[in-house]
Order: structure tokens, then C-alpha cells, then sequence
DNA sequence: TATAGAACCTGTAGTAACTACAGATTCAAG
DNA sequence: CTTGAATCTGTAGTTACTACAGGTTCTATA
């Protein structure tokens, strides 16, 4: 299926990084791949060297880098980085990771909180329900 | 500015519950809040009754139910709902949340590690972006 | 070489949960 | 009565894709 010489099909490519067709196709449009050449028949033909770019990519998502976030980094790689400008990106996410968690810890509190004081009865005297119906501050 | 009888503008609404006029009007549409009674030149009046139905959702909202499980929470309350059903909802919330938790911490671990690799240093030579480059598994 | 069917193409619309206008109308206070 | 704040409707934009429809191209096999 995967061709074995210099050039992938969108599909090759797709199967080679784990990123499907439709995102790639999207990363394009968006200037976030390059336009490759394409076929006499206009089908794209990739070279080997985009499968780099494109793991990059989608490994930076899968960490919760926005898509700007994922252009700065690889503006950065592009014109020779340097390890601090990088270090600056991503701890400025992980900033953000951060605050998530403990909004999330919060909230998973509140919710413990509200199933522990359901009793699990009958009608409509529910402390979770009646907690929800207050506002707070 | 809020007028003190039984009914209020979407305005007044809005202050009383901290829920902004748009969303409000959103939520109508959607059919989460009933359309409302106007004046003869259009304007919204709500119930004062409609307060608390609206601090619920933002409440619900605010602990990151889905407007379709605020949708199954209302459903619940509004037909006699048992104590149980609502804790079933709550729970499976709970699950995604922590769920959520756990994402964000090995994520948070990840960049950490991407970071103290990283030794502040010049050129292209980069581990936290090389270890971006590789695809996983 | 003919052909079937897999893969690919473009372009548009849909997703969630709003927010942000534009351009018009209505309301409340002085 | 006038002015300016509040409200109205309707549409488009946001993020990061996914899911079509309806057509074309490629490739493997007979």
C-alpha cells in the first residue's frame, strides 16, 4: 500500500504520522504544511522529509499546544532557534496546564462533594440539585 | 438600573445571574430557556422565576457539564425527578473530570521533562524539540 | 488494455458554546 | 420631546477539526 520511494500519497503520509487525510489537507490550508507537487492527475505528492513537520505537529497538539502556539514553535525551528526561546514556549504552556489542573481538582472536589451529599433517596430534596440552584458569591 | 417589581428585562436578568444578555438570548434559541413574554415594542420580560433556572445552568456550565447534560439535568428536575438519576449524571461527569485530571498531569510531566532537558543553551541542539520530532509507539 | 474499485480531489457544512458585530428600534429619564 | 442607553434580529466569527457530496484519478488484476 505505502509506496516505498521519495514521495507519499496523502494516504501514505496519513499512515506513516497517524495524522488522517482531512487534517492534513486542513494543515495545508491553513499554511500550516507547505503546498507539496502534485500528480498530472492533481493528487498531492509529498516528500519524505514533510513526515518530520507533520509528527511534530501533531505530537505538539497532542500535548494541548494550540495551533498558534504549534506555528511560534516551528517559526522558531525554522530560523535557527534557540533552546531558551523555545524553554520560554513552553513553559508559558505549561503555565497553562497548570491553572487547568487545579480548575479541574476544584471541580472533581465539588462534584465529590455534591454525590456525597445526595443520600440517594427518593424526591425532590437532592443537596446536589439544590446546590446548583444557588449562586455562589 | 434593576427595576424591583416581578418582571425583568434581559438586561436586569443578566445582572441578577452573571449570565451575559447573548448567551441568554442563546440559550433560548436553543430552547434551554423558554421564550419569554415582550413588551409591545418586542422587548424581552422575564419572570423573576426564571432567575434560579438560569443560575443552574451557568452553575452547571461553570463545572463543565455539556449543554446536553444540563439539558438532562432540567429534563430531570422537571418530572419529579429521583435522586439517584441525578447522582448517575453527576458521577459520569466526575468520571470525564478525572479522566481530564489525568491527561493534563502526564502531560504536565511531559513538558516538565521537555523543559529540564533543555539546558538553556544556544543552537540547534534542542532536546525538547527533538523529542517533539519522533513519533511515539 | 480494459475495467473495477480504492484513493483522491474540491468545496461546503457541521460540530460546541458561545461572542461580536451591524444596523435598526424601543425604552426610560430629564 | 429629546437623548442616549438598552434592546432587537440576524449573521458571521471563533477553534480545530470532521463529514459529507459529487466528481476524478490511480492502480491492480483479468
Amino acid at each position: 500500500m505505502i509506496k516505498q520511494d521519495k514521495t507519499l500519497s496523502i494516504g501514505g503520509l496519513s499512515k506513516l504520522t497517524g495524522c488522517n487525510i482531512e487534517t492534513i489537507r486542513y494543515y495545508e490550508k491553513i499554511s500550516l504544511l507547505p503546498a507539496p507537487l502534485r500528480t498530472n492527475g492533481g493528487h498531492r505528492l509529498y516528500p519524505r522529509s514533510l513526515q518530520s513537520r507533520l509528527v511534530f505537529i501533531c505530537k505538539a497538539r497532542s500535548l494541548g499546544f494550540t495551533l498558534e502556539e504549534v506555528r511560534d514553535l516551528l517559526e522558531l525551528i525554522n530560523r535557527n532557534y534557540s533552546c531558551d526561546e523555545v524553554k520560554q514556549v513552553v513553559l508559558e504552556h505549561l503555565g497553562v496546564v497548570k491553572t487547568k489542573i487545579n480548575q479541574l481538582v476544584r471541580l472533581q472536589n465539588s462534584l465529590e462533594s455534591m454525590v456525597s451529599q445526595c443520600a440517594g433517596g427518593s424526591l425532590s430534596d437532592c443537596a446536589a440539585i439544590d446546590s446548583l440552584f444557588e449562586r455562589e458569591n
